[in-house]
DNA sequence: GATGAATGAGAATTCATTCAT
DNA sequence: CATGAATGAATTCTCATTCAT
């Protein structure tokens, strides 16, 4: 029952952190929406902050350990196509953690601990990429640098569009599979056939 | 002198907000920062969302103007790689005002004013490039739908790899021209070749 | 075992009095160290002032009760020394109570109740070393007032090196004795024989 | 009139103090008893604490400064009876900060920083009335800890007697000579001339 | 215009006490 | 008897904004 009070604090931060923001949601808020007393919230967690530092860590945690395990997954079942399946689990998992990421993000700015913990997360993220990358062999004769930039700009990629898609567009995840294809078909060098990334 | 003052207030904002974020940057730290009497940033803001609007405001307007200008003088000259030419021109701009555009989206979550600015800005620059998209006729049979989230993935892509490089590995602007080249190089079902973007 | 309880909590108050003093021992902090639950302290006592009020009462009597105790055996045995014996017996009592009996003093200021026990103890003391003084006809011609006077400020005295000794500088029981005669030794008009305490 | 709001504070705060204990004053009390608002108090002070700890190294300093002037003074004049001079004169002070010196010791506990401050206090006294046991050579023989507690233990009674005298009893400073010559007519051994201080 | 001290509403945090189990 | 989670009133502290000089 302790750890329930505490999940109960944990979802009502979350969602409000989502809805206002973590410097508008006030400690008052959280608990009113967790139905408790004040009080019961400094049994739970040293500060606000410390609530933050919470919420983030799960919340990449979660994710991170649902894209580690459909990785894994489609590895055992020698994925023919691992780029699309990594695009669409992105999508869905984005698709419930896409607010409170954003918060994360910001909030890291000002707090170093954050910072840390996002970009490890992304970090994660990236190496997940970069070993499709080297498996595939899609990029021969690249460095370690040059595939870390394109992993990353991947994730940038899926996250800006999951961003327009669900939360500015509002689309709910039945049309997950539509948008994964578009990013699938996306090359940075359209319609340019006179030159190739003749440089790399 | 009275824009002089206007004008070393927002640069301080702009300073200090790209390093604490606006929650953690006080008005007394931007009014010592600048150089002058708390009561005079009140001359010239009508409060410090009022600063926030203002700088975010012209830092979007900035960067926009120079996207436009760009993609003009290109246009003018026929030019025959407007991918390429685009992905510089972000990465330039970009790496000169790289944390208040993150400061800003952070920000929106909380202020649906700084949201709207933050949200115009993407859509002007989404705008430009599916321009690019159309003339390039790189992707036939697209609706619209899909050309913006083209457009919008591609922004994300430049944005997150900007991030990586320029903040959070400190490159300074002399390897853009190899960066331009990897994010040109990109191609998001890498190595696949038994399937194609089928499905579109 | 109710005994038991209580004592174990009384034990531990004392201890933390003397460490942190009243105000920053909280009632958990003694509950912890007494190895009960939080609830059980008011199964015993009314409220944290109410143990307070006992911890002085207690601590005092106790010091009281051996003070009298041995002013008694002195009389009996017609000692002929008796204010060397008062110096060292106060001495030895101090000597495991010095900082409760500070504590007891600090928070009499603020409550009260306390400042009427702690008043009660001194005045007791103050009346055995009168007894003395007037026995020992040391201070002819001296008012009632001015042998309390006398009095309160031998125990002060006392009170002051004792803390100085066993508290400040960590001496242990085993030079009491020799504090005795420094004590003893003190003359308050020291090296001055052309006046004496004329005026009296 | 920035040292006017602050020395207002601080008077109101010593005032405060005094009468009801330090646990007991809040900030709120303060202010409102300095006739400003709450958060005038932030700007002058970091915390509570913080102004405790001014007032307790004003108070202090002023004290020990007040007790040294007086000690040239005498040194000047050839004074012939330094030990009656220096108790009045600690009486004087003592009168009107009594209370407060109480107050100062008792937090002292619970504040290693406060405690220092007043140890330090204790040392200057101590220091003083050792150079003038030195200066008349009323204790020849002794070591240098022997003066030390002789010292301290002279001090104390000095201040148990003003606290009964000015405090408990409510004389005013008008009987300062009377309670002097007692204090200097107290000598420990009293009536008991079979024998000395025989040990030292 | 410029100043910077003063404001006070609002937020976070503490902790003695209660009470259902 | 014992527990310890829950309470919420009380308190400290923050900071955007105002205003007299």
């Amino acid at each position: 029952m302790a750890e329930e009070k505490k999940e109960s604090i944990i979802a009502s931060a979350l969602k409000l952190f989502a809805e206002k923001g973590y410097h508008n949601t006030k400690v008052s808020d959280i608990v009113k929406d967790a139905g408790m007393a004040q009080g019961t919230f400094y049994l739970y967690f040293k500060s606000k902050e410390d609530l933050f530092r919470c919420v983030a860590e799960r919340c990449l945690d979660e994710i991170a350990g649902a894209l580690a395990q459909g990785a894994q997954e489609q590895n055992a079942a020698c994925n023919p196509a691992p780029m699309r399946s990594m695009i669409r689990r992105i999508l869905e998992i984005y698709y419930s953690n896409l607010t409170i990421v954003n918060i994360i993000n910001q909030h890291g700015a000002a707090s170093p601990e954050i910072a840390d913990i996002s970009k490890q997360f992304y970090a994660r993220m990236a190496g997940q990429i970069k070993d499709i990358l080297k498996h595939s062999n899609a990029y021969p004769g690249y460095t370690e640098e040059q595939l870390d930039m394109t992993s990353y700009a991947k994730i940038g990629l899926v996250e800006m569009a999951a961003y327009q898609w669900f939360v500015e567009r509002r689309n709910g995840p039945e049309r997950i599979d539509e948008l994964t294809e578009v990013l699938l078909g996306i090359n940075m060098n359209c319609g340019l056939n006179a030159e190739g990334s003749s440089g790399l």
